[in-house]
DNA sequence: CGAGCAATTGAGACAAGTCAAAGCTGGTGG
DNA sequence: CCACCAGCTTTGACTTGTCTCAATTGCTCG
């Protein structure tokens, strides 16, 4: 077991390692919890993994023996019923911190969906990492509570809104502040309908009618959505839009 | 502001002022995370409280002054769209923890089922108090662990299971080891309804189907369940049943 | 005993699901 | 460079589980 986590920093050159200079998840994970001249520590015993499109990296009910921090990609996390059916309680990026699980086991299952970069970190060596460094326990209570906050609102989708509200809720979630008019959709409908608890076909007509209603517009490979009236789709989000039931 | 949190351990008869040492939730709550002897340090920052029958104590979208521990009763936690359609994201009960919301609003309201008791903590005081007692950011951050996994869970059910399903997964969700057949329903019908993303009359209908079916058998009161068929009820629960679609 | 709620039961409507078929898109190989 | 394949997506026709609306029944408590 790796407990030597206090040491003396070394020379300049070895500080920040050159992956974690790299790293253009750095600024929204846990490792910027750590300042920069610290960040060493985490380098020790991270262990970096790729995972190639649709391949599974984390198994529902296995042993939880590491925590993983996506540096590039979007994954799929999902849970399935013995029948084959699937909920997909979220997508991961950049900076997502995944296997915070206090049973000891994972509680979804995760998978990439195209190419997913990610830091792997031993429990153990974690856990020792985290009784070092608070501000690291802070920022993970805060990444959970804001994760809780996150599902409060997917619960309220599920259980009380419309197919065409669920996708509207999910257009302005997945919409970028940098880019707030421009939608990128990686995974499938199949993913979306999974996410949103609805069929494919669902999905399918509710995308089409927002996009009759000149609502959004979609891209000619699907991948990409534009947001032409926002403030309706936003008012629809919340179940307050007037007109057009489906 | 009150930081001064580091003081000379007083006289034996002060450690562990009465209230703490008489609460039935103590066992299972935050309060936990400091021994015995410290327990003077969180009484000194606590606020007992008491919430009637359908009073509300936190308002969603209200600025999260306070935390919360429930020490006696049930509360309803739920979440409103505009249009009045209601989604309960859980029930609180004795030793649970609420307010963890890192955008410093409130997420969803809590109303007292029956009447409720709870220390209610300044924010300030308990921050100062969690870099005092590492112990206790680390109970905060299993809580919210469970919390998540618990809420996942709930997604997987209110985006994949049917009306009954969701009835059998309620039932054993809330029976008490102690007594695993025997399941107390402090609240309404229209409350396990917006619980579970159904409607009265669905919530009614099932519960008097799986009572016809031998599977469970209502109190006259209709405030207790017994569970006749566990193996059946827990199959129906994880949607591995054979039989009987409605 | 009767008012006031909560819960149940019934009948019919509708949003979303199912099954089936056709349309695109992007990649592969001749 | 084009034909073709495989998989994803869309569209159509029909079914159904759950909701809605409307009584009725049953409990609790003054």
């Amino acid at each position: 077991m790796n407990m030597a986590i206090v040491l003396p920093i070394p020379s300049a050159e070895v500080i920040a390692p050159c992956f974690c200079n790299a790293c253009d998840a750095r600024p929204a994970s846990v490792c910027n919890a750590l300042p920069a001249k610290l960040l060493f520590h985490l380098a020790r015993i991270a262990h970096r993994g790729v995972a190639n499109a649709n391949m599974s990296f984390i198994a529902e009910g296995e042993k939880a023996e590491n925590y993983f921090n996506i540096s590039a990609g979007t994954a799929r996390l999902y849970k399935l019923l013995p029948n084959g059916r699937r909920q997909i309680i979220g997508f991961a990026g950049p900076g997502d911190f995944l296997g915070l699980a206090a049973s000891g086991q994972f509680a979804f299952s995760a998978e990439a969906i195209g190419e997913v970069e990610f830091c792997r970190y031993p429990r153990q060596s974690w856990r020792a990492l985290i009784g070092e460094f608070p501000a690291m326990a802070q920022f993970l209570l805060d990444s959970a509570s804001n994760e809780l906050v996150a599902a409060q609102e997917q619960m309220l989708l599920l259980g009380r809104k419309t197919a065409r509200e669920r996708l509207a809720s999910f257009l302005i979630e997945r919409s970028d502040p940098a880019t707030p008019h421009l939608i990128a959709l990686p995974m499938t409908r199949i993913d979306i309908a999974d996410y949103l608890g609805l069929t494919v076909e669902t999905v399918s007509r509710n995308l089409t009618q927002l996009s009759v209603d000149g609502i959004i517009t979609v891209s000619r490979s699907r991948a990409t959505i534009a947001i032409i009236d926002g403030a309706r789709l936003r008012a629809m989000a919340n179940g307050s839009d007037i007109s057009s039931p489906i």
